[in-house]
DNA sequence: AGCACGCCGACT
DNA sequence: GTCGGCGTGCTC
């Protein structure tokens, strides 16, 4: 007797462990049934998906219900996958199998359907054709209790592979010949088709086949049933670059100090070790090539590689890049494709077709099983961290999974986190610095602007005298000019003036956008929009006022002032749809506007010959927002954006405006200075114990009624409190930074802390003692074992 | 998560 | 007396 021990698709408290499924008679088969494969089960009165994570001789339940049915004949999770599960239930506290479904392309994921078979009849009813039907419900119901219907569960895979119709003949070339003679003239078309594989016998795809006959299928499928022809269904990939040719490139020469760089890297590589290299080095230095260069290394030995970049910035350009060096054996991984595409490059790698992926966050999951390098570009970007279940950071990810192959992690950035600053300082990553541009450019010039002295000064537009000067200066000289703004939207709140009513979202605490283009308002956060009233809701004035700039109202403004110049604006609003955004990029790369003005989407990544100029229109708008990185955030920022500006034969200036010049972090990325500002932002951090010298864990809980969040956010905090230490210090319980959203309450509850070893447990005692009330009420309480969003 | 079971109120 | 509300517990 064989015992399956499966992971059941039922994220819950209740069923995060195994459950024992009897093996079938034909499976017993020494080693068919594989740990990682997904398996579907029988559950309660339903049938739902499960992976298996071993096969046992023994079990302590008595009634075993048999396995349903497999659905993979290859594992889809490795046996290190299937680990490294476990570490993160542990490490994020979420469920098993929540951390299985974040390792694969969402086709994996079967959908379930419910169907009713009335007996002694074909017909089938779905139950989502009627699930809204009160009338039919009932009676239905009726039917079911008499034994007349019977309720069928289905379980549906989504993963379907592609497939094209290919025609091929299925006899030799001199009985065709005897075919076509033999064919009557009235079966013209017949005769063509024959002709076509008399010249040519290989296999052809059924849609190029009638394309080039300009015929339908109704002669093929005849001489198919006549058995000259054979129709075959051959499996393809959904290609997303199927159209794109890749140049070739070869390895460029090293500088010295990429030499330097590289070295301990590539030894490393050579003999099998583990190591996290922190690789420091300005916009510009060579990192990608080091990158490349360690990757072909890796190839040679006969290994694999991961290539992290963040998703904005997986640009077309840096695929070329990639699939220029490496051509086929590149997979990409992004947001961009769709399902079936995803699942089609998820597929290259399962099948060892590729061995590299270049891919956002979630490709840190791609099934490898022999690794030689995992390298984590622009290491400090925050969209590492993934902001729902489970809340893991593909940094850590990277690292784990480096130390189970054996192999080197590289993060590379121009503006390290501290995080990693700091492990790199104490000899826990080992540091390599690349302090030269190549080619010897020369940073732009930048020039910070007091927006104060400016209003004082009698400007009271968006933009100050300089910036509009710059603008203008690259207008006549036909060059191009990037303007910074991170904030989408007209204004960023409607007030009367009368009474200085502020118009706020009636289900969360945070004031409505104007977008001018639909003239709605509009809440960031849950999908409310209302059309702008054109008098005041409290006292009917008629003053109701714009405040705080938006893209748009930039846009506006942009089209005032210098009503010559072609703008071209990028936000979530303008690149919402598919392709957009690269849509708007290769627009302003072929010089068809003067102008791009965008938020923080336009920071990454973007390589324009022809821009010298850059311009931050409010470079404060970050460093205001109640989180402990946001001057961090607002250093990288700033270094980023001014790195955009004359990367090429233009000297590039830069220009930021802000009503607080004198904070270090605006100052010191103006230089920039890394060093410096790292030393400055880590005493602040000591003082008031953030990372890298605290650990955090964010406890944020939420509920329709307020006395009921403040009540168990109070429980909460007290609780945690007896469990740790006294060196732990837990905040709390406090309103959220945004204390409502989609009309529920939030508060929180913060925990900072060195070494608490006890801290995990407690939360999942925690966890466990809710659990009954978050099922069953309308409470919600998410754990964040590393927060990088506070709201 | 679903779903069944079971214990109390308002009805034919 | 029963129908049906939803609190409680289970799913190999």
């Amino acid at each position: 007797m064989k015992i399956a021990k499966v992971i059941v698709d039922v994220p819950a408290n209740q069923t995060d462990r195994y459950f024992d499924y009897l093996v079938p008679e034909e499976w017993m088969e020494e080693d068919f049934l594989q740990p990682g494969m997904r398996v579907v089960v029988p559950f309660g009165p339903r049938k739902i998906q499960g992976f298996i994570m071993g096969i046992s001789e023994h079990t302590d339940v008595k009634k075993l219900k048999c396995l349903d049915s497999v659905l993979d004949i290859t594992p889809v999770l490795t046996p290190e996958l299937l680990e490294l599960g476990i570490w993160l239930r542990e490490t994020t506290l979420c469920f098993l199998i929540t951390a299985y479904q974040a390792m694969l392309p969402a086709a994996m994921k079967v959908k379930y359907e419910k169907e009713f078979h009335i007996r002694n009849s074909k017909e089938i009813i779905l139950w989502k054709d009627i699930e809204n039907d009160k009338k039919l419900l009932p009676s239905i119901q009726k039917e079911i209790k008499n034994g007349n219907i019977e309720v069928i569960y289905r379980v549906k895979d989504r993963a379907k592979k592609k497939r094209v119709k290919t025609i091929q003949p299925a006899i030799p070339k001199e009985e065709l010949i005897e075919v076509y003679n033999s064919l009557a003239t009235t079966a013209m078309k017949q005769k063509e088709v024959i002709k076509h594989f008399i010249e040519q016998p290989q296999k052809i795809e059924l849609q190029v086949l009638l394309e080039d006959l300009s015929t339908t299928s109704s002669p093929i499928t005849t001489l198919v049933k006549k058995g000259i022809l054979l129709e075959h269904y051959d499996e393809v990939y959904r290609d997303p670059y199927e159209h794109r040719s890749f140049k070739r490139t070869e390895p460029l020469p090293l500088t010295e100090e990429q030499r330097n760089a590289i070295t301990p890297i590539l030894d490393t590589i050579e003999n099998k070790q583990h190591a996290v290299f922190l690789m420091y080095g300005v916009t510009g230095s060579g990192k990608t090539e080091i990158y490349l260069q360690a990757i072909d290394k890796v190839l040679k030995q006969g290994k694999e590689a991961i290539m992290l970049v963040p998703e904005i910035s997986l640009t077309p350009m840096m695929v070329d890049r990639f699939k220029g060096r490496f051509g086929d054996e590149v997979a990409v991984m992004h947001s961009g494709l769709s399902t079936g595409e995803k699942y089609d490059e998820w597929r290259k790698v399962q099948r060892k077709e590729v061995r590299v992926v270049v891919g956002a966050r979630s490709a840190i999951f791609a099934p490898f099983e022999n690794l030689g390098i995992i390298i984590i570009d622009e290491e400090h970007e925050t969209s590492y961290k993934q902001e729902e279940n489970p809340r893991y950071h593909a940094r850590d990810v990277a690292i784990k999974r480096g130390a189970n192959h054996n192999c080197p992690v590289i993060l590379g950035s121009a503006t390290p986190s501290l995080e990693s600053f700091a492990r790199a300082q104490k000899n826990v990553y080992q540091l390599l610095t690349l302090k030269g541009r190549i080619n010897a450019r020369s940073l732009p010039s930048v020039e910070i602007v007091d927006m104060r002295e400016e209003l004082r000064r009698g400007n009271r537009s968006m933009f100050s005298e300089v910036l509009l000067e710059k603008v203008k200066d690259r207008l006549e000289k036909g060059e191009q000019s990037v303007l910074f703004l991170n904030r989408r939207g007209f204004s960023t709140f409607v007030m009367c003036r009368n009474c200085g009513y502020v118009l706020n979202c009636p289900h969360c605490d945070i004031s409505l956008t104007y977008h001018k283009r639909d003239y709605k308002l509009k809440c960031h956060y849950c999908s409310y929009e209302e059309a702008l009233p054109s008098t005041c809701p409290e006292c009917n004035s008629e003053h109701i006022r714009f405040f705080g700039t938006g893209t748009q109202k930039v846009e506006e403004e942009l089209a005032k002032i210098l009503p010559e110049a072609r703008v071209i604006r990028m936000d979530v609003d303008t690149t919402s749809r598919k392709g957009a955004h690269e849509k708007l990029l290769h627009a302003f790369g072929q010089k068809q506007a003067d102008i791009l003005l965008g938020t923080q989407m336009i920071a990454k990544g973007l390589d324009f010959p022809d821009v010298t100029f850059v311009g931050v229109l409010t470079a404060d708008t970050m460093l205001h927002i109640p989180d402990f990185r946001s001057s961090e955030k607002t250093f990288q920022l700033l270094t980023q954006v001014s790195g955009r500006a004359g990367r090429h034969h233009l000297p590039g200036e830069v220009v930021i405006q802000t009503y607080s010049p004198e904070h270090f972090s605006i100052e010191l990325a103006a230089v920039p200075d890394y060093e410096t500002y790292y030393c400055r932002e880590m005493l602040l951090r000591k003082n008031f114990h953030y990372p890298p010298f605290y650990y955090l864990a964010l406890i944020t809980i939420s509920h329709p009624e307020l006395p009921k969040v403040v009540d168990i956010t109070e429980k909460i905090s007290k609780f945690i409190t007896a469990k740790l230490s006294n060196k732990a210090i837990v905040l709390g319980p406090v309103a959220s930074p945004i204390p409502r959203i989609k009309d529920r309450y939030r508060y929180q509850c913060m925990i900072k802390y060195k070494d608490e070893p006890n801290l995990g447990k407690s939360l999942q005692t925690l966890l466990h003692h809710y659990q009954q009330e978050m099922s069953r009420s309308e409470l919600q309480i998410s754990i964040d074992m590393n927060p990088y969003m506070m709201m």
